[in-house]
DNA sequence: CTTCTTGTTACTGA
DNA sequence: ATCAGTAACAAGAA
């Protein structure tokens, strides 16, 4: 499941493998997952262009184009959502291979954009939920302003963060995955968070002290960073790093006593240890 | 066969 | 206004 370190991840290699290279052909297979404008007109503007920079905001991605700024692209990958290159030679880019979404292109490639070099970018999606859509300006700052603050960027102030959650009474599992607070977080890297600061899940923000709220502004960082630096869960070798998400069952890793138990919180499942969570 | 799972959003009701 | 809870989306796993 894609989040900040993951979208991040595939942004920067991306911008390596497509960036100024010329869109000749789109080719979509499923309709449904284009979105702002018909699939016809979609082709339409995108074939002849090419990206001249990939920027994010929590966990969408933002394509330009060169010459041409009456509309952006922007790709959603949801949960089960990948971009993959693959070059001229053959060499593969992104995404994740699995049996199941091993060949390109393959069952769950919906859209898929042939460069002027004959590379080739596959967005591969088994359950359908990401999207492509095209936005107008005015629609784009709609959009990007609808998130919350963006962590690892300078505007994410401690000031503000405080000021924020202390404006909230939420749990603080649900104000993590909140995207109009944070943009960014979600469950896995919540867990992740939580457990750092260690805090349950289903703890109040007004039950939480000021100390342990410069914990949480700090791990935000801390753990979303140093997702990145290993290229993220699903993808790269954070996976070794987790110390609650998928560990339901088994052994604290910290205090060696507690079993880390699952619990619902804000709709979704979470995960911590009885005994290093308060 | 049914039920559960996943992130996000829209909706409802407190 | 704020927040909790739930359905919906799709398809695979159990």
């Amino acid at each position: 499941m894609p989040e900040l370190p993951e979208v991040e991840t595939v942004r920067r290699d991306l911008k390596s493998c497509v960036l100024g290279k010329k869109i000749v052909r789109v080719e979509v297979r499923k309709g449904k997952l284009v979105q702002g404008v018909s699939v016809r007109k979609f082709k339409k503007y995108l074939e002849g262009k090419s990206f001249s920079e990939i920027g994010r905001r929590g966990k969408l991605l933002v394509f330009r184009f060169k010459g041409s700024v009456e509309k952006t692209l922007l790709v959603h990958l949801k949960m089960t959502g990948q971009l993959v290159y693959k070059s001229s030679k053959g060499l593969v880019v992104g995404g994740h291979r699995t049996k199941k979404l091993g060949k390109l292109p393959g069952k769950y490639s919906h859209i898929i954009l042939d460069f002027e070099d004959g590379s080739r970018l596959f967005f591969n999606d088994l359950r359908q939920f990401g999207y492509w859509k095209l936005v107008e300006k005015k629609e784009l700052g709609r959009i990007l302003n609808g998130f919350g603050m963006e962590p690892l960027t300078d505007s994410f102030r401690w000031k503000d963060f405080e000021k924020l959650v202390r404006s909230k009474k939420r749990q603080i599992k649900a104000f993590l995955l909140d995207q109009k607070m944070v943009a960014g977080i979600g469950n896995i890297y919540a867990d992740e968070i939580c457990f750092k600061v260690r805090i349950r899940p289903n703890r109040k923000l007004s039950e939480i002290s000021e100390k342990k709220i410069k914990i949480l502004y700090r791990e935000i960082t801390n753990v979303l960073s140093s997702a990145i630096k290993k290229k993220g869960t699903s993808y790269g070798s954070y996976l070794k790093f987790l110390r609650v998400y998928g560990r339901e069952g088994k052994k604290c890793l910290v205090c060696k006593k507690g079993r880390i138990k699952k619990i619902n919180v804000a709709g979704r499942k979470s995960r911590y240890c009885p005994i290093c969570q308060i």
